[in-house]
RNA sequence: GCGCUGGUGGUCUAGUGGUAGGACAUGAGCUUCCCAAGCUCAUAGCCCGGGUUCAAUUCCCGGCCAGCGCACCA
């Protein structure tokens, strides 16, 4: 994760603490434990934002999961050692920090010493190696200059470790990314699919780092929410649908322009960009163009989002190429997700480190008919002959026979074993030559990753629809949030403190949670504070009962629009229908 | 993790070596026929631990937390 910084500007910075603000007074995010002082990293969402939230996770599910045709899983955050030494988490995950005595700054030994010395991935060697190459070079703190030999290099593991079962015995960890649970269900995930490639699977769950340092509230915190989708293909053969997403328009800002002098983003279509090479894999950019249009969706502004590509010394060793989406926040590029084409990276790890197999079998479309020469010894023969070594005779016999068959065409056949050459008659070695048929092989499909962060983008959603106006010389602060995402789609107020009023929107509340909509009553206050309320979590729309309501022989009340305040009078008995239709984005209010 | 700044009702804040005031918000009532109006009342607070002191929310030390900078972000 990269984080841009630019400079920021006071505008944007308040807006950053409003929203904050808002947030915890109105039951977005806050942070959690605070009646026991607070602890770092951790944030609990509230009412509206777990509403949110949920409906955000919702829309990728239907997104990335069910549009795509993809399988959801639902595995455990806590998995068992072995997995993270495979995927290379134990290590790989592993900080070596080294703290200067003079300015207690602390540093990556790591890359102080391949910064300063021949070595060149120095995280791979030993601590005490480390420690000791920083004495022998006498390397120093780059902060102070001061001397680090002597100093103890010690290890930060961002993985929260727990025991699990009684004793210490069988170590565990909080999973560290989503990913891994669907990696290591691979062999039976396959099944599911029926052994065809390609295929998906995708999962919403939470996942762990124990950051040296959260920030900037739920942009980076120890516990966070990803939407992942682990995309299995045959690298030989399949294909992205790349017409369906080619003319999607997109900003990117891809390795090149960030390294030129005068770099900038580029304007273009996922077509093209791959037309030009400037996306390097088509599944990427495939998924660069189902992500745009959905997160314009949930309400992420355009203008501030974009796709960046990872610079080479950003990019893990085995990701052929690597985008991320970036949104503008407070002035900052912040990473919402990354799409990763990972290779067989992950799949190659977990068929060495476990007793699985990681494959799929991939049938030829013609059976293939292989000749292969084979042997078949006569123990009976070999065993008087050579005792002990016989079964190291029946292994070179069977290597030769598949390297050199011409080896056999004499009488006798040469091996040698430990140095020395034996004759052997070729009769006792059961010599032939076969024709085989063979159906297919086993490939080890590739990955392509996007996995979002999903309180990055929540909190980017809240961010880009926060809005001051004026309305009748008030001020005004609202939520300009999509009606799919918004925690309560709609208020329903009666006028007056009334009890005709009142029973009238009572009626109306109960037909409309009826009929699947989230709605809240409010009749406190006058009837300007109850729009303010509703606009200041982003409700994009509020009924009021009047004595027009139960005074005219047509019943109809009044349907307000949060970001116009616009009023339109709508009959109660299409109420439902026609909020309904609105929500799903089959009415616009503007045509009542 | 290091450094700087800070931590007072739900939120934002004033202030103080003798335990606190405001604004907004919230609740009740009055008023109110569509955009935070008004009036009355009510609820609610000094981050935690230790020290100094007769007395600490205030001063000192430590911790926790937040924002920012550095480092980190496989």
């Amino acid at each position: 994760m990269s984080e841009q910084q630019h400079a920021t500007t006071d505008d944007t910075d308040v807006t950053s603490e409003k929203l904050v603000e808002l947030a915890k007074r109105r039951g977005y995010f806050f942070q959690s434990s605070g009646a026991y002082g607070g602890v770092g990293g951790f944030y609990t969402f509230g009412p509206q934002g777990a509403a949110l939230k949920g409906n955000v996770e919702d829309a990728w599910r239907d997104r990335f999961a069910v549009a795509e045709g993809n399988m959801e899983i639902d595995a455990p955050t806590i998995m068992p050692e072995p997995v993270f030494e495979a995927s290379g988490h134990l290590e790989g995950f592993d900080d070596m920090l080294v703290e200067c005595s003079e300015c207690g700054a602390s540093h990556r030994a790591d890359h102080i010493v391949e910064d300063n010395t021949e070595y060149e991935d120095a995280e791979s060697l030993p601590i005490p190696e480390v420690e000791e190459i920083v004495a022998e070079y006498e390397l120093v703190c780059p902060a102070c200059g001061a001397g680090l030999a002597g100093q103890a290099v010690e290890t930060f593991n961002l993985m929260f470790g727990t025991n699990i079962g009684p004793g210490d015995s069988d170590p565990g960890y909080l999973r560290p990314e989503t990913a891994q649970g669907i990696f290591v269900e691979f062999p039976r995930l396959k099944e599911y699919a029926r052994n065809q490639l390609p295929f998906g699977v995708t999962q919403i769950g939470r996942a762990y780092r124990n950051e040296i340092s959260p920030r900037r509230s739920i942009i980076r915190t120890r516990e966070f929410t990803q939407a992942e989708l682990e995309y299995f293909v045959d690298p030989e053969d399949d294909e992205p649908d790349l017409e369906a997403v080619a003319d999607v328009a997109v900003t990117l800002y891809p390795a090149s322009e960030q390294n030129a002098e005068d770099g900038s983003e580029i304007e273009t279509t996922i077509g093209e960009a791959v037309e030009e090479g400037i996306i390097g894999d088509e599944w990427v950019a495939y998924f660069l163009g189902v992500a745009k249009p959905w997160y314009e969706s949930v309400g992420v502004d355009m203008d501030r989002f974009r796709f960046r590509q990872h610079l080479s010394g950003e990019r893990a060793h085995y990701a052929a190429d690597c985008w991320d989406a970036e949104s503008e926040v407070d002035g900052n590029w912040i990473e919402m997700a990354g799409f990763a084409y990972r290779g067989d990276y992950d799949l190659s790890k977990h068929e060495e480190y476990s007793d699985d197999r990681f494959t799929i079998f991939k049938q030829y479309d013609e059976p293939k008919t292989v000749e292969r020469a084979t042997v078949d010894p006569d123990m009976s023969y070999l065993g008087p002959e050579f005792g002990g070594a016989a079964q190291d005779v029946v292994d070179e016999l069977e290597a030769l026979a598949a390297r050199d068959r011409e080896a056999f065409e004499g009488d006798t056949v040469e091996i040698d074993l430990e140095g020395e050459t034996h004759e052997i008659p070729v009769e006792k070695t059961g010599f032939s030559v076969d024709e085989e048929t063979i159906a297919g092989e086993h490939i080890t499909p590739h990955v392509v990753e996007p996995s979002f962060g999903v309180d990055r983008l929540v909190y980017t959603v809240l961010h880009h629809a926060y809005r001051e106006d004026e309305v009748d010389g008030e001020e005004r602060t609202y939520l300009e949030l999509e009606p799919e995402v918004a925690p309560t789609f709609v208020g329903v107020f009666p006028l007056q403190n009334d009890d005709d009023l009142e029973a009238v929107a009572d009626e109306i509340v109960a037909d409309l949670r009826a009929a699947g909509l989230s709605v809240t009553y409010d009749d406190s206050g006058n009837i300007g504070r109850r729009y303010r309320r509703q606009d200041e979590v982003g409700t994009p729309f509020c009924v009021t009962v009047d004595y027009e309501t139960v005074e005219d022989e047509e019943t109809t009340v009044t349907v307000r629009e949060r970001d116009t305040t616009d009023q339109k009078r709508i009959a109660v008995d299409e109420l439902a229908e026609t909020l309904s239709a609105i929500r799903d984005g089959d009415l616009a209010f503007e045509e009542l």
